[in-house]
DNA sequence: ATTAATTGTTAGTCTTGTCTAAAAATTGCT
DNA sequence: AGCAATTTTTAGACAAGACTAACAATTAAT
């Protein structure tokens, strides 16, 4: 099945804002996210609805189909895989990607993303911490909270914790400007000892292994 | 400016048909093209005049002005560059390439394909041998005939000659199946020895810096 | 140079996705 | 339960881009 750009941003919108709640989506909401008006949100709700993508009743809001989910599945697949693409291949900033992927999501071609993923060795998570679906659309527990040593290239988050209460840690970590509440970039992990560089305040540091292992770091929601 | 992709694709066929003439494009010729009806066309070319984009006379065809030129010229850079892509990074067959880069040159965003041109290591030719227009719009003159050894990975062709007339060069051609008429696509170059690695037939074959640069190879036209 | 064939344009309709204004259903309040 | 406020749907219109059918301009041929 092939869809324009609008059903399938209204889809992946449905998918949004039913996340979490067993409850339809209410049509003032969808609309509102759409920027569009009530009456277009009807209106497309009515053509959804007729495509089998979601299930709705007249005054009492909507719901994704299976086919629906699968759908919007695959849009944030292509979305996120995108997202990867942009900041670990051209070096976008995290926060410069959603605009350009927004685009890129619409783009028909199963071979081109299935290689995409493969070019970007099958992320698991994108640039903002959010799980990308497999093929099939399954994917991973929302990713909440992560050590440091076990981001990518590219991602970034904020750091919440510490696994290590010795003075010696806390020494590093405040000559090196880290701390709780402070946004880190992860730029690129050597192989060789996997260590790690990182970017925090501007300023661009090395950490070991070690180190990198003990921060915990909450990645940030979309 | 932005213009939808329906302007673009007009654009870019109208540049494609005005290619060599001066004479301007007829309505009809364009409609074919595009796969459309005259009248259709012919709304069209109302509104790119409209727009500044064509000189349009009812019933004398059109061309395009220096800013439609321009527009065309960039939409050309941004499907060429996504052709080199999905041959070089993504391992496309060339033939397949042609129907995602018609989606992927809508893509809106500078900086994407300019990081793009960059990844790709600002390639002047695309997969098919045509020249690809820089940031500002030039390009090399169209690509005609090169030799085997100046060609880059991804890049095809057909062989059209040697510069070589000795025995032993044709019995090693016949060796490897090199003839006339036959396609070749370059798999890999080699850096040590600047040797090659090609595919005729079906089958991999690696050749020498001194023989492929003694074979002449006629880029395929779009 | 007049007519026939071809080419190109206009007029009116359709679909998609949007809008406004008005009407209907639902919810909430007392 | 009954009325007011809110939410949602309907009706009718519009712009983009396409189509068909009919008409107009150009070209070609005798």
């Amino acid at each position: 099945m092939n869809f324009t750009q609008s059903e399938e941003n209204y889809i992946k919108a449905i998918f949004a804002l039913s996340d979490g709640t067993d409850l339809g989506v209410s049509t003032n909401l969808l609309a509102e996210r759409m920027l569009t008006k009530p009456s277009s949100a009807t209106d497309m709700l009515k053509k959804l609805k007729e495509k089998n993508l979601i299930e709705y009743k007249k005054y009492k809001g909507c719901s994704l189909t299976n086919e629906g989910r699968d759908v919007a599945l695959q849009i944030l697949r292509k979305h996120r895989l995108w997202e990867v693409f942009l900041v670990q291949k051209l070096n976008f900033g995290w926060e410069e990607v959603h605009e350009v992927a927004e685009q890129l999501e619409h783009i028909r071609s199963k071979k081109l993303i299935d290689k995409l993923d493969a070019l970007l060795d099958y992320p698991k998570f994108d640039p903002h911490g959010e799980p990308i679906p497999d093929a099939s659309g399954k994917m991973e527990a929302h990713k909440k909270c992560v050590l440091l040593s076990e981001l990518n290239a590219g991602e970034h988050g904020v750091v919440v914790g510490v696994e290590d209460g010795s003075t010696d840690f806390f020494t590093f970590l405040k000559h090196n400007n880290i701390e709780l509440g402070v946004d880190v970039i992860l730029q690129e992990v050597f192989n060789y000892d996997k260590s790690v560089r990182i970017l925090l305040k501007n300023k661009e540091v090395n950490i070991s292994h070690a180190i990198a292992s003990k921060i915990l770091i909450q990645t940030i929601e979309s």
